[in-house]
DNA sequence: CAGGAAACGTTGACTAACCGACACCACGAC
DNA sequence: GTCGTGGTGTCGGTTAGTCAACGTTTCCTG
């Protein structure tokens, strides 16, 4: 049997996010292991026989959640910049900005995803943001400024801004996606060295 | 063709539920008379041929809406009192908290019903809940009091809630359930003698 | 360890829902 | 006038989802 459609027939989208969103809110109330496909189906009102015409098991259900919203973000962060022959710093915001919204969205698939493997979901993070700048664009410094590597530049770029998107998440994302960019894109303008850190009295 | 079944199937029951709802949402947003079926099966996502599999047209499946909800809350109105050989007046205050709550639970629904036929809703109200108190009992005079007649005492007090809960629905349900219920309570405890209304000065 | 419950994965017959197409109206625009 | 344009109601062929039933695996508990 061909694997048929994809997204064709309201039908199976309708099913489709039934099964997922009901998933996700299972393991948020109980944990990745302890959801059975019949609490799945039985949540999402859909019999159990049903859940086997679209995914072969649990995991596949969450992985295909995983892959989901990676490809949802990636398209999200370069959105912005579509059509642009050239990118100045100042359309980094509106990109961030799209991407937190979005994650906020988003935000209990994000959590389910943080609770069941939270390592993997930073290091696809990191590939994913990473893959998608890298196949869009190269950089060009201004003359004078220190010559620098676009992918050490990727490197710190995209660590940090996962870095700050995890810890959003794991303080249930209790500031807004406007708040976080802001705070972000202070931090990508300000150099180190006007930062002053000092030792606690 | 038999009638088939009511709601045995959970296809069956998933799509009436996903259009009746499409279809208050869309009452409330632009009026009965601006909403096509077209709409209904668009903001539920259903094909257009669907909505026929189930209704007659926009009339039966506003007289289906209207008709659940009178049925829901009659039961709800009289739920509390299953079982009990009598009902003391202590009972009447959960079985009005019942009534509430599920209308509450409900608004929707109800100020979709209250836009489209304000009268008709407030006289089905009335009706439905003397026939339920109707047919489940009558009452007794303690020796001493003053005989009542069943008759007019249930006209009294089924207008009165009605009242009540249509001030309540028309100040787009301000108060919760429980404080409602509570005023309601003390309305019907305190003799009118015990009220004095001053002139405004 | 045995026995039983609970979840799994699969099958087949049945049917609701899908889609595209049809003819029929009502209405406003040109 | 008539030409869209948009909603209605209906149809037939196709496909997704239903339910009941099956044997199997997993896991718990006496």
């Amino acid at each position: 049997m061909a694997v048929t459609n994809e997204q064709s027939d309201r039908r199976t989208r309708r099913t489709r996010l039934a099964l997922k969103t009901a998933f996700i809110e299972l393991i948020l109330e109980k944990g990745y292991d302890a959801v059975t496909i019949l609490d799945v189906t039985g949540r999402a009102d859909y019999n159990r026989g049903t859940f086997y015409k679209h995914f072969i098991d649990k995991e596949d259900l969450l992985r295909e959640i995983h892959d989901d919203l990676l490809t949802d973000l990636a398209e999200a962060l370069v959105r912005p910049y579509e059509g642009l022959r050239q990118v100045n710093a100042d359309m980094i915001s509106p990109s961030i900005l799209q991407l937190f919204r979005h994650i906020e969205s988003h935000k209990h698939d994000f959590l389910a995803l943080l609770t069941v493997s939270r390592e993997k979901l930073r290091a696809d993070l990191l590939q994913t943001f990473r893959h998608s700048m890298q196949e869009d664009m190269h950089i060009e410094m201004k003359p004078g400024a220190p010559q620098l590597d676009y992918d050490i530049l990727l490197s710190y770029q995209t660590s940090a801004t996962v870095g700050v998107i995890m810890h959003w998440a794991e303080t249930r994302f209790r500031y807004s996606a406007e708040y976080m960019t802001e705070q972000l894109i202070a931090l990508v303008n300000t150099p180190i060295d006007h930062i002053v850190f000092k030792r606690r009295t």
